[in-house]
DNA sequence: CGCCGACATGTCATATCTGACATGTCAGAG
DNA sequence: CTCTGACATGTCAGATATGACATGTCGGCG
């Protein structure tokens, strides 16, 4: 249940509606946290609710301007430093590694080959927005770039991994022992 | 959705129980793809309904031996081979380094270093695990052990990463410009 | 002045995940 | 023979996530 707490940070940095965060969570949460806008919209209500933001402005089009409070503010500072972090992480593509023996070995590199190149991609990606971003103006703010060289030796090591990996796939295979079908 | 096909690939390895298939899940795919136990009894009975694994065995206690059908082998070599992986990865620990300007330097400070201890320990673990593991006979399959390192490296880049950031948050602080408290 | 595109918020059905609860059986130790 | 712990499957309420749908407004261009 993060995205309160991504809300909380987002605002935390200034006031601003939902339709400002939305963009900001498609533009640079949208790898770290995504967040559709049903969930943004209910989130800013349950928020408001809560006591932890407020309407501090309305603008046309039923613009609604949200500002965090104090209590907003301290409950974001205790989830930064006390909660302990979900390091729980589903990872789809390593799930279908782990099911590759199924493929046979010409298909299992095939796949370990194209994941280097996702990678290889994301790393060229990321490594752009590097250097083009303005850290001091961006919706990245300035620990966002953190981020972003965090997913950079991600995409990095990945790639590396996933063709170490293609080489070793003949030595996973058992020899000549073709499995059963059935 | 992919519990379904995690289950489906454990089946394919040959027939086994709900029961057995939670030990394999809490065992070995506990890091890439956890399950509770209603998740996956529920799960069988779907697979069952929908023709894609059968009850081929029935045992003491109710006991329920799941084999995987042809369909069902089909289905898991195309989700394998042919479906794009979903690549969105939620990460909690992250988030909050993009919110961490909120807490001040010193705070951050510690985070950071707090995170690299998290992922030398981890890295330790992973080690330990490839180390006294027989992959020919463990629940962890060949390919697991390519999974397996995959995360090792994973953790031994992000401990760098962290260790890395901590040095680095000095110089991302604005010159004594307090933020606004409100 | 009319229209289009960006602005802006909201609801809803469906699906999924989580954790707790419920229920019962069998094998082996004492 | 009794009890305990592992075996074994299932349901349910509540929280979250997803994608589609609904509704309306304002600014500026032609």
């Amino acid at each position: 249940m993060s995205l309160r707490h991504a809300v909380l940070g987002l605002l935390a940095d200034g006031p601003a509606s939902g339709y400002d965060l939305l963009k900001v969570f498609d533009r640079s949460l949208a790898f770290i946290w995504p967040a559709t806008q049903s969930q943004l919209y209910g989130e800013l209500n349950r928020l408001a609710d809560d006591g932890l933001i407020e309407v501090s402005h309305e603008g046309p089009r039923g613009r609604k301007d949200y500002t965090i409070t104090v209590d907003g503010r301290s409950e974001l500072e205790r989830w930064i430093i006390d909660a302990e972090p979900d390091r729980i992480r589903r990872n789809e593509a390593m799930l279908r590694v782990f099911f590759l023996g199924t493929v046979g070995p010409e298909r299992a590199k095939a796949y370990l080959e194209r994941e280097a190149a996702v990678h290889d991609n994301l790393e060229e990606l990321l490594k752009t927005i590097e250097r083009d971003t303005d850290w001091d103006t961006s919706d990245f703010n300035r620990y966002g770039h953190l981020v972003i060289e965090s997913g950079r030796r991600y995409a990095h090591t990945q790639a590396r991994w996933a063709r170490w990996a293609a080489t070793r796939v003949q030595a996973l295979e058992p020899n000549e022992t073709p499995r059963a079908t059935r």
